[in-house]
DNA sequence: TTGACATGTCGTGATGTGTCGATATATTTG
DNA sequence: CAAATATATCGACACATCACGACATGTCAA
């Protein structure tokens, strides 16, 4: 008991709050699922809505949520708006999340 | 555009939100620094705080939420109580966010 | 036993978040 | 133009979260 290791520079608060907002933008079951999708091509938002559940107008805030803050980015194409993914970390995060909770 | 990968099964929306509630008890700038020291090694309530530079009792209410969540576990010694990590998962996450907001 | 110390718990007010219905905008079609 | 469709925005409400002070518990040492 007691042991730790020898270090004592941790990555500063300020990285942790941007990393905290990060995470709490993706801390939502339906953002999660988006953004599952979106890391295997793009989706319209009627799309992301079905298999989320959800009617299309939430799905809107999820993703604009999601694109305020960097972490999505979209095209308009007609009166349909395909969104994909921004933010290249996602990638190692939702790979973390599938050896954890998928295939369960 | 509307290019997409050949997929039609995803991780379950209960996974999702199993998943999306380990990562809002994780996204806290305190909470991720403590997350963070305990995967090098076991720290006291007293000296995660101060590492956070948060009262005892504000580390303390943190701490419980991660043990409850079943992130972190922990060791009563006399009047001190050592914190280490119980979710293995947390290592790989941890790594991804000091790729994208460490060393920067 | 008394006091100091480390940790934990409780209640509260401020702020943030999720959801939903109603409505708005833009685009295509007839 | 009018109707239908896809997406976005607004306002309101319930609910969660956070930081904090006050207080409680347990442990050690004199």
């Amino acid at each position: 008991m007691g042991v730790k290791a020898e270090q004592g520079v941790w990555i500063s608060l300020e990285a942790m709050a941007d990393a905290a907002e990060c995470l709490k933008t993706l801390a939502h079951p339906h953002r999660l699922r988006m953004v599952e999708m979106l890391l295997a091509g793009e989706y319209t938002v009627g799309e992301l809505a079905e298999a989320c559940g959800i009617p299309s107008h939430m799905a809107s805030e999820h993703l604009r949520l999601m694109k305020d803050r960097g972490l999505l980015d979209s095209d308009k194409d007609g009166r349909q708006v395909y969104y994909r993914i921004a933010e290249d970390g996602l990638k190692g995060i939702m790979r973390c999340i599938e050896r954890r909770f998928g295939g369960g």
